[in-house]
DNA sequence: ATTGCTGTACTAATACATATAGTACAGTTA
DNA sequence: TAACTGTACTATATGTATTAGTACAGCAAT
């Protein structure tokens, strides 16, 4: 059975991102901040889907983008549960995912009228409780 | 008539973005870094999608955001022009903006294993030519 | 063993966004 | 008048996202 504490997300109609993105996106950030432990395990792909009142299918799909990028580990009739943290990615993938998120990030600051300081400094703050726990 | 220059633009499908903002984008990033000077005429919309090889109404609708955007000046008749740089959102409209795209920004570097001094000198060399224009 | 939970794997239907195609019209200039 | 400009439509095709429903295999407790 298993109780699973509900998790500390929600959904956005507002979000443009979609509903599977989010939810990836959601899980992920409450791992990489340590808000769930390793080996903590996940609500069940129903028992998520009623609390977002979405489909299952969609949890499902967000789960298993999880599960294959190394975030979850599955267990068969058991549940889905947060992984050890590992190197996710090649290195040049990794480097063009980097390059990916900073063209788009300057695309989408471009003309905003923020100097390239401000900007460092706003990243700063919200960059480092993510990226600064050895869960990420 | 009026001839124009081609712009200094490609479009790529392994790009996700759709064909409009691969545009939208490329020309604000034209105008930011000054490789268009402001007042200089842009390609009539027929002509630069022959350039790219896309249909006129993908071209019209992304130079149609940049005009409402104020990236450019439309004059009836003649062709569309590089405006002057104005404030072109609210306050609170910029901060939303600049808290979204940092956002989506840390959803996407997450879990790819760069500290956040890395990131951050990364961004500084990628974000300085796009910022520090007064065009942009 | 049965029951009830787990993840996973399908098919089908619907809605929405994107891009293309084609046509049309008003303003500008040579 | 002719040849350009931007702009505004309708229609169509395609891909993606989401929902809905069904089914099956693994695990645990009664």
């Amino acid at each position: 059975m298993s109780r699973t504490a509900p998790l500390m997300l929600n959904l956005s109609a507002a979000d443009p991102r979609p509903i599977t993105r989010q939810i990836t996106d959601g899980i992920r950030r409450l791992i990489a901040t340590g808000e769930i432990d390793v080996g903590a395990q996940l609500p069940s792909v129903r028992g998520l889907a009623k609390q977002l009142t979405v489909n299952p299918n969609t949890v499902a799909k967000a789960y298993s983008e999880l599960n294959n990028e190394g975030w979850l580990d599955s267990r068969q009739g058991l549940g889905l549960f947060v992984a050890e943290p590992r190197q996710r990615f090649s290195d040049s993938e990794r480097e063009r995912r980097l390059a990916v998120a900073i063209d788009t990030f300057g695309a989408e600051v471009l003309g905003l009228g923020y100097t390239t300081d401000e900007i460092l400094e706003r990243l700063e703050v919200e960059l480092s409780p993510l990226l600064d726990k050895r869960s990420a």
